[in-house]
RNA sequence: GGGCGCUUAGCUCAGCUGGUUCAGAGCACCUCGUUUACACCGAGGGGGUCGGGGGUUCGAAUCCCUCAGCGCCCA
């Protein structure tokens, strides 16, 4: 066979992927099996992939691809979701570029477009996983508005309200003036701005004299209705109950107390606008105060605002600073930084508002959920752990969740108001049903459509994306059957730590609810992919380097390798593009690794004693590897099984075995070894496979004839066994060997060719089962005891031992003679500190006999050590 | 302002309930090397008083206190 002498990824990863397709490979029924199930965190269906998508789901291949070949009948479900506001945001856009209005066309001629922009932009995110070498089952592939996602939401929402957890409130929200909707908590991003805080002074209505106030947002002032003061503080004492003006509008307003004034901050005086400001309605439904909006939904000033009805606020804030200044109310203004809430999706500043919004009742719901993840036996795993306690800190302090969007791209709420009165509502999965209810409810048949008019609001995204993980398999509708009841809960759940209390706790929560169980065991939180400056990538920064051109060149394995080699859960990842080209050098050396292996030529002959050596060794060692991933995969440390793995193959395979079996040049290798060989490397291509899928399967299909069909995608994981520790130590003494001879040779400019003759300080030094191979990889000539025979030379420590080399005249003994020196001193520095620790009675007596025993055996180790070196001393 | 966490080699990180080879790994760096798998390589090497200070202990990177710096979440 003739085999490239590069592997060329392009079309073996695209050869391979349709190999995997046309096969089904990854497509799950139920069966006998275990199932082990992950649900991918849904993109945003008109997505593209980025580095934190490459991160998340190459972590998701790798678990569901080792659960494949360790046997459960693995299951990993594909789909996006609709992102509400970040489409809607777009559509909006385009229209707009077009000319077009959105409320002129209308809600269902906007949806067509929407759909429209979905159909022409979705599905390249689909695409570009495959190209990571993703194995979903795409035959399950979701979309949280396809039917049986859209009805799922409904009807849970049906369910909550039927359980009166879901109300309509008159509510401070966070509003997006641009998008003109509302945002939760979680999609506001404080920024700090350079602001100003400006002193104003409010006249007092009796009398001289007036009384300040500090705020950053002037032009709030005319939707005062009160000012506020601590009711120690000792400064204002005389005024509570008396009235001031406010400057501009000219209304009186009372002054009250209130201990929520921090005494020190400004001057002391707050003004209430509870039309404005979170703390300022609070405050001002406490003391039964007016609500004067002066904002419109584009915040924009209305009536309120008198003559600068009509105006932005930002424009207002500056022209009333002004105007306050001329009429002699402003006292100052300072420079001021102030954090300021942001929209996610479009940047504007948010306004607080108070507006109609639906909202969930979280506290009852929360309780199971807090459970599943602090009990002591917690059902719910989250890695790392150190997300527990935001966890526990998010749930215990959860608020109602506002469920409403003003938005169309989504799902309108199924509530119907009878004749347009917003008390009378009927709930119901759709019209027909709707208009059944409303007939019954209100005891009027002649009840028509005409007379309801449905909520045009719709729902917030993660009110489907929570339910994910059970709407994928159908179990929201159709709660019994096979499918919920076999993938279901699913197994692990990997994503982003800052959608935990967006999405994961939610999902929780709702698992709880609906079907009492847990949705996922394992929680792994990702860390976040930053550049090396340590930014975050975006878009805005131009920071994120193109994913697909990274897995164009250095291959999709290499970028996976790259991604995952410096990841451990929950750490940010500092990205560079040498990580990929490690990745790349990786796969490059086991391609090469297999065009030694495959050129040799075989022979019909019996293995050597070394070639048995190393593989009985190399057989141990994979023991060895399979126990430590074991423990690694365990704990989801997936950077440290592939680092465990990267060493085997790299280390153990490669640069010990093959060359311990490397036939002498023009020679070739036993049929035996060849054999067994073979069967390393698919071995080596198994564990391999979950890291690197695409290069494993070319050259697992290199290594023997295949049969179409056929696939280390669905080979067996090594079986573990007990590993023979006693071996891998006396293999490892004989490496040490190896490995001093040929420092020894770094050190005096021996050549590599020129074999050597060592002698030992015992047989035990040296197995001798082992020497055969020693001789081959160090080019020893005669490995022998008695060193005293052997005139001038040099020794090296291997282990305990001391081993020596004769070097004929040339030696330079003097540098020998120094080297020895320095050893000595150090070796008897070394005793020194042993036996003091031994003579420590209040350590003989307090620290565990072990530790005790190992002291001696370290006086021991050290005493015969320095023997050695005295004898090789007085040799010279 | 409240809560949580971090600080170990140039970089990214391991080091579990204190005690062998406890100061490690990968990359980077330096030296040598084109021996027919691979220079995307091989053979060697240097590099950290485990953020500072104090304490507990026979013994601390590991436990406690404190200071400094950084990060995250919530307000």
């Amino acid at each position: 066979m003739s085999i490239s002498p590069k592997f060329e990824h392009l079309t073996a990863e695209d050869k391979w992927y349709a190999y995997w397709m046309d096969h089904k490979f990854f497509k799950s029924v139920p069966d006998q099996r275990e199932s082990y199930t992950i649900v991918i965190p849904p993109p945003n269906v008109t997505g593209v992939l980025h580095m934190g998508h490459m991160l998340n789901n190459t972590l998701q291949d790798v678990l569901i691809r080792r659960a494949r070949m360790l046997g459960y009948n693995a299951c990993w479900v594909p789909g996006t979701d609709h992102a509400s506001i970040a489409t809607e945001a777009k559509v909006v856009q385009k229209l707009k570029d077009d000319g077009i209005d959105k409320f002129e066309i209308g809600r269902e001629e906007f949806l067509k477009h929407a759909w429209e922009w979905t159909h022409k932009h979705g599905g390249i995110i689909q695409q570009q996983l495959k190209k990571l070498g993703c194995s979903f089952d795409w035959d399950r592939e979701a979309f949280t508005m396809d039917e049986i996602r859209s009805e799922s939401v409904l009807k849970v929402f049906i369910h909550l309200y039927e359980k009166g957890l879901i109300y309509r409130g008159y509510r401070m929200v966070n509003w997006d003036p641009q998008a003109k909707t509302t945002l939760s908590d979680e999609e506001v991003i404080y920024k700090e701005l350079n602001g100003k805080l400006y002193h104003l002074s409010y006249p007092m209505v009796e009398g001289e004299g007036s009384i300040q106030v500090a705020t950053t947002r002037p032009e709030t002032i005319l939707g005062d209705v009160a000012i506020c003061v601590n009711p120690n503080d000792e400064r204002y004492q005389n005024l509570i109950g008396k009235k001031v003006l406010v400057p501009i509008a000219n209304r009186e307003i009372p002054i009250i107390a209130d201990d929520y004034v921090d005494m020190e901050f400004g001057t002391g005086c707050l003004k209430i606008t509870p039309a404005h400001d979170i703390n300022d309605y609070t405050i001002g439904k406490k003391h039964d105060l007016e609500i004067i909006d002066v904002l419109d939904e584009e915040g924009k000033l209305n009536a309120h605002g008198l003559h600068y009805e009509g105006q932005d606020r930002f424009v207002v804030r500056k022209a009333i600073a002004k105007e306050l200044e001329e009429k002699g109310y402003l006292v100052k203004a300072e420079d001021y930084k102030n954090k300021v809430g942001t929209s996610e999706r479009t940047g504007a500043v948010i306004e607080p508002r108070l507006s109609d919004q639906w909202f969930l009742k979280m506290k009852e719901l929360a309780q199971p959920a807090i459970k599943a993840v602090m009990d002591e036996d917690a059902e719910i795993q989250l890695i790392p752990e150190k997300f527990k306690n935001t966890y526990r800190h998010w749930m215990e302090n959860v608020i109602d969740w506002n469920i409403s969007r003003q938005l169309w791209w989504g799902h309108q709420i199924p509530v119907w108001y009878y004749k347009g009165d917003r008390q009378q509502i009927v709930v119901a999965l759709n019209e027909t049903e709707a208009l059944e209810k409303a007939r019954q409810q209100f005891g009027d048949t002649t009840i028509s459509m005409e007379d309801l008019q449905q909520e045009p609001d719709v729902l917030d995204t993660w009110f489907s994306s929570w339910l994910w993980p059970l709407s994928v398999f159908n179990g929201v509708l159709d709660p019994e059957n096979e499918e919920i009841k076999y993938y279901y809960p699913t197994r692990d759940l990997i994503t982003a730590p800052e959608i935990l209390f967006f999405w994961v706790a939610r999902m929780i929560i709702i698992g709880y609810e609906l079907r009492d169980t847990k949705p996922f065991s394992n929680v792994y939180l990702t860390g976040i992919v930053r550049d090396k400056q340590g930014r975050k990538m975006s878009k805005s920064l131009g920071n994120s380097p193109d994913p697909i051109g990274l897995m164009e060149k250095y291959s999709t394995d290499g970028v996976r390798v790259g991604m995952l080699l410096t990841s451990p859960a929950g750490n940010d990842l500092p990205f560079d593009e040498e990580l990929c080209e490690q990745g790349r050098n990786f796969s490059n050396k086991i391609w090469n690794a297999q065009r030694l292996v495959l050129n040799w030529e075989v022979a019909d002959k019996a293995p050597s004693a070394s070639d048995i050596a190393a593989m009985r060794w190399f057989a141990e060692k994979k023991l060895d590897t399979l126990e430590k991933l074991e423990a690694s995969f365990n704990s989801y440390r997936i950077s440290e099984a592939l680092m465990t793995t990267y060493k085997w193959v790299w280390d153990d395979f490669c640069n010990w075995y093959l060359e311990s079996i490397k036939p002498a040049y023009g020679e070739a290798i036993s049929k035996a070894v060849y054999d067994q060989t073979i069967k390393f490397f698919e071995e080596v291509t198994t564990v391999l496979h979950p890291f690197m899928p695409f290069i494993t399967e070319e050259i697992w299909q290199n290594l023997r004839p295949r049969k179409e069909g056929e696939s280390v995608s669905l080979g067996e994981w090594p079986k573990m066994q007990k590993v023979d520790s006693a071996y891998l130590a006396d293999f490892d003494q004989m490496l040490a060997v190896v490995n001093g001879v040929r420092n020894l040779r770094a050190s005096k400019s021996m050549s590599p060719k020129e074999s050597l003759e060592i002698f030992l300080p015992a047989e035990e030094a040296l197995s001798s089962e082992l020497r055969e191979l020693a001789s081959k990889l160090a080019n020893l000539s005669k490995i022998e005891m008695k060193a005293e025979e052997a005139g001038p030379g040099f020794s090296f420590l291997a282990g305990k031992y001391e081993f020596f080399v004769p070097a004929g005249e040339q030696a330079d003994l003097g540098a020998e003679k120094e080297r020895i020196e320095k050893e000595l001193d150090y070796l008897k520095g070394f005793l020194k500190s042993v036996e003091k620790k031994l003579s420590n009675e209040r350590f003989v007596n307090n620290a565990p006999e072990a530790v005790v025993a190992n002291e001696k055996a370290k006086q021991e180790d050290a005493l015969s050590k320095i023997k050695a070196l005295e004898e090789s001393l007085a040799r010279l």
